[in-house]
DNA sequence: GTTCCCATGTAACCCGTTACATGATTTT
DNA sequence: AAAATCATGTAACGGGTTACATGGGAAC
């Protein structure tokens, strides 16, 4: 059993649910995995000649008139048995957290008060809009059989923005009560601002 | 200007503060960014020779009896310009989030109940065990210049560490009720945990 | 009737990870 | 005295991203 990438399983896994060309699979975990592990279409085929190769997919070519031809691929025995395999070993590798509005930060007392709220600002603005993303999609999971465990990943998901939204409230409260008290821009003043 | 990775910014920051070898880079790092933006060693030497080349930074050698040599870099105007330019630059990738347990439990249902608990109580331990360490650093970061930023930080990381813990209790609340109405093992049998 | 989008894929790059190296100092 | 740790780094691998290709339909 050669040691695959979590990308791999992913793919397993979403095989395990219908035969699907290159191109669905992208689409499909487009709008499912990809809040929690993105792929993109590269790294799909790649992925896919190589379970191919190892006999865990099984592709076979499809003629199309009015679009490019394509390979559909399906689950073979031995791919289902490593995924589940993969899915009954208890560990799994610690989540990764990146974040560079928070390594701008970090670095943010060489930055003026406004430009901070600045950040601050597009912060919140990209945290909620990817929130009602999920809220949107949180409605059209039940489409995929995983949609009781889809349900409850969404929830992961959007408690994790909503606990971002709240933080950045609490961010915003404190970086204003420090530029009322000391070196900065007052707040809510509504002519001084260093932004157009 | 060169297009350059968050990595490469963020060493510059980390010289910003004060000079330093690679090695106590990587040792600063992981004591503060690396909550946020991980950086192996390895990524900070190659990252340090880039730099170097750039003119962001300028390194010398020193010469240790004890310890093997080293080299030391230093912020140059033009890498402090770089900097700053890069701050001040309201954009920021969105951050990602890979998280395999997430996978692992997207496609649970083809697992026994007794084995999704197990993954839970895994994520449990390990997401408690990180706000742990959390909780346990952030009094320490005022030996930073970026202390007042570094307290709001490590608040970030610790409410979505907490959204998680709750969403947990949500979860194993939810799994437990499915295993006790259907097909399942009942919850809070005293006895029959798989795990100790 | 150009311009944009769909559906399908290949090729190249590079950041981040893992493995390798080394001599002194401390621990067991 | 063997083993682990410290303090420094180099080399190789590979997963994930970005760029490139293409031909038919849809939109404007």
């Amino acid at each position: 059993m050669a040691v695959l990438p979590t990308s791999s399983f992913a793919l397993l896994g979403l095989l395990s649910i219908r035969t699907m060309s290159g191109y669905e699979l992208a689409a499909l975990a487009d709008k499912s995995l990809a809040y929690f592990w993105p792929m993109h279409r590269s790294l799909i085929y790649r992925e896919l000649h190589r379970l191919e190769q190892l006999g865990y997919v099984a592709g076979s070519d499809v003629r199309q008139q009015r679009l490019p031809d394509k390979r559909i691929y399906r689950l073979t025995g031995p791919g289902r048995a490593a995924l589940v395999d993969w899915l009954a070993q208890p560990g799994f590798r610690p989540p990764q957290y990146r974040n560079e509005f928070l390594v701008k930060l970090f670095f943010a007392h060489q930055l003026q008060p406004a430009q901070v709220h600045a950040l601050l600002a597009d912060y919140r603005e990209a945290v909620a809009l990817d929130l009602a993303d999920l809220e949107a999609t949180v409605g059209k999971l039940d489409a995929i059989p995983q949609g009781r465990f889809g349900q409850l990943i969404a929830g992961h998901g959007m408690r994790t923005r909503r606990a971002i939204l709240e933080w950045i409230a609490e961010a915003e409260q404190a970086l204003g009560r420090d530029a009322a008290a000391g070196r900065g821009i007052p707040p809510s003043t509504p002519s001084g601002g260093a932004r157009p």
